[in-house]
DNA sequence: ATTAAAGTTCGTAAAAGATCGAACAATAAG
DNA sequence: CTTATTGTTCGATCTTTTACGAACTTTAAT
């Protein structure tokens, strides 16, 4: 089964954080998280291969916006709000704001 | 005599700012104009050449970061500071905050 | 009129990022 | 056990971004 990683968001850098919501796509996928909770890949409502988005996952991922659990054959992503506040303090309610 | 283009900042995605501020070189430019009120070109504090220099200045402007005025030879920049912060509120103030 | 200083633009090369299909692994369902 | 579902990884391609030098424009200084 695969595992994981999720990076401690004191390692992540402002130029990580900015640079993962600088994509359509990746907005996209944080704004089906905000509405919805927890989604698995297949349900985000993105118009990319899967290969595609298996790869902006990761990226929102290793950027400490979002984490994975695993439940079956599915993975269910979720945003990690209360930390990514911490280290960067207002900016994922920007990306609310801005539907 | 260059004139240089401003976008209403009504008209910046908030993929342009976020994209604009995803690169170091740019952080580097927009923490020295925090610093300095404004700086002209040459005196940022950079270690690319003009030419690249000149593109990144570009991409600020661009996303409604920076604005620049001519004077003599050299071109003024400075932050659009109270207007960006109306379209993007907490964003300027975050990269403020993580020197 | 020359020269120097400051940026821009062009052409190009290199690096990074996005995209997809195909092959693969793990789990669930039958 | 076989098949279907869900995602990942690999390899290739295509696009975008970054980067630089060289040539050019504008203004200032001599």
């Amino acid at each position: 089964m695969k595992t994981y990683e999720h990076p401690d968001l004191k390692e992540v850098s402002l130029v990580a954080a900015m640079n993962a919501l600088s994509d359509p796509c990746r907005l996209q996928i944080i704004h089906a998280l905000i509405k919805h909770q927890e989604l698995a890949c297949n349900e985000l409502p993105v118009e990319v291969a899967k290969a595609t988005l298996s790869h902006h996952i990761g990226v929102l991922r290793e950027a400490g916006l979002i984490q994975t659990r695993v439940e079956g054959t599915k993975c269910l992503n979720s945003l990690r709000e209360s930390e990514f506040e911490v280290q960067f303090p207002g900016l994922l309610n920007l990306v609310k704001s801005q539907s």
